[in-house]
DNA sequence: CTAATTAAAGATAACTTTGTCTTTAATTAT
DNA sequence: ATAATTAAAGACAAAGTTATCTTTAATTAG
């Protein structure tokens, strides 16, 4: 569905979401460790992530590292895929065909619209917060290993 | 969600399965100008769909090209992502987790378990011939331009 | 049998994604 | 100030995807 840049970022965001605030910063080697993603390639997308769209912050020096803000973690789980320029994965044709529409549909449009839609759903309701949330309750996991 | 390669299988598929037929083969050349996609390229993908999994079938020399069988037409949609190579992607965790499972599930998997449960769905129950009657009654699409 | 037609097969190239490594800049502690 | 620590930036490389072109093989028509 995503490429693994988006994948990778999902994962970093989340783990920092759960593990990290402003007094509580962490590594690119505990984060790449955590979530099972190759150290500079993560160090990259978390690059990406503290762009324009600020969902993760960053700082530099002794004690520096990566944390998301209070703000930043009630973002919808859908400025991860904007940061990463992947979100049009959501709106598009499964065909592939730029003119498919709700005029024009392609032969799957009827059924896959409402695939979409909850796929919009999740990443628009859900904020990286609650994502996050999940994990301190224990129900769910991050880990790959 | 799916390479371009699949996209273009997809299509080439279902206009094949509505145009095609043992009596009438179509050449590449019409097949790619009619989907929009690069012609030896779609060359490519048309001898995949011929392999083992024998979605589409081929005749070379003069009067030759690419048609569906009747019993191929009957097929799933599924058949051509399979192959593809590309139907994992149906089953894949969205966060890319290879250890996301009912019982060790990652912080999006309980609802997008019930997106992938409709993806596949739609993938297997659909049959190629179904999509391409579609476009017979004319309420849809596969056209790019 | 020969020429024409068509897909198959193979080589190669352009581009993108994924990944690593090195250097630079910022920050902190001593 | 200096040294240590950390992310940012940039150059580069490996691998995968997308695309093209050429040669070969099969089939048909004459």
């Amino acid at each position: 569905m995503f490429s693994k840049t988006t994948e990778y970022a999902l994962r970093a965001t989340i783990f920092l979401a759960q593990k990290s605030s402003e007094e509580n910063k962490l590594g690119i080697d505990e984060i790449s460790k955590a979530i099972d993603s190759p150290k500079s390639f993560t160090a990259k997308i978390l690059q990406l992530l503290t762009k324009d769209n600020k969902v993760v912050s960053s700082v530099r020096g002794p004690n520096g590292g990566f944390f998301i803000s209070a703000k930043a973690k009630k973002l919808p789980a859908r400025s991860v895929l904007e940061a990463m320029g992947e979100d049009e994965i959501l709106e598009k044709c499964v065909m592939g065909l730029k003119l498919c529409s709700e005029n024009q549909p392609c032969p799957m449009h009827a059924q896959y619209k409402i695939i979409k839609k909850q796929l919009i759903s999740l990443f628009t309701a859900k904020t990286i917060q609650q994502l996050a949330d999940e994990i301190k309750e224990g129900v769910v996991f991050i880990k790959n290993k």
